[in-house]
DNA sequence: TATTGTTATACTCTATAACTATA
DNA sequence: TATAGTTATAGAGTATAACAATA
């Protein structure tokens, strides 16, 4: 019967920056799938083409990144293949190994998937360079560390 | 052969805003999930248990919500419906539409689902309230005014 | 005629388990 | 024996097309 009810809402301040990231999250993966659909690819697809147009990587690893079962990565790889993206490698130091790594026409397609995605420009475009440093420093203090782990782009 | 190459990358600061924002996207989805699955739903599932806790939902509106086709949203509501967590009603006002809405222990799965989204405080709790302030400034600001399409929370 | 929801179909992504070839 | 990659299988999400009930 207390005045303030249960606290399971933390703060109006605190409740509202969490929304305003929620936001964020469905826009930039709405943006990141129609811009792999332009290309045909699937949103998985895209994700992996851009990791392997940084390096080539064996299977296990992309799953690592993918935070999905390795089984999972046949597939993506197979469908990426069979459009001449990507090919696999033999490992020369491992022969259990297969490195996956994008073909000339694979890393093309990453360049202009990574060009068509407008989440960079559009709504940081409405904040001065003064305020995206501001947002930098937030982003990077909220983050921590060890925040190298992006969207494969 | 001018010195600085073509400008396909927009400029440092941005590109690093933009890599930080992808961060954020991935460990919130991430968590959104780990949430989800907590409580033996699925991401999909989740999100349309917590469209439904605010009120009830036309399942053409649910699919439109999720930005998927509404044919979907049958098999995500029937999994979600045999589970109890969610009903169909009749809608008095057109006989055609039917209402998906939460029981009450659908409510109370979705209220603990929410309690369970560590992103809130985790990250968020090392910037101080001066510094959410103007980060809720700076993303309100990023979004535009109709920012009212969130993930479902 | 148009709209709401459903069914049927096919494809992709996902996890699990069993298999192979290396190490 | 342990590891890398694959296959087989099953469940879930997705889009498309066709359908019944209602408007």
């Amino acid at each position: 019967m207390a005045p303030s009810s249960t606290p399971r809402t933390p703060d109006p301040l605190t409740t509202e920056v969490v929304e305003l990231i929620g936001t964020v999250v469905v826009r930039y993966h709405e943006e990141y799938d129609e811009a792999a659909a332009r290309h045909s690819l699937t949103g998985a697809q895209a994700r992996v083409l851009a990791l392997l147009a940084r390096e080539p990587l064996p299977m296990r690893r992309i799953a690592e990144r993918l935070k999905c079962e390795p089984s999972n990565v046949t597939g993506i790889v197979d469908r990426l293949a069979a459009r001449r993206l990507v090919e696999r490698r033999p490992d020369p130091d491992d022969r259990r190994v297969k490195l996956a790594a994008v073909t000339p026409e694979g890393r093309a397609t990453a360049e202009r998937l990574r060009e068509s995605l407008h989440f960079a420009r559009e709504p940081l475009g409405r904040l001065s360079p003064a305020e995206r440093t501001t947002l930098r420093d937030l982003l990077r203090r909220m983050l921590g560390e060890g925040s190298g782990e992006g969207f494969g782009e």
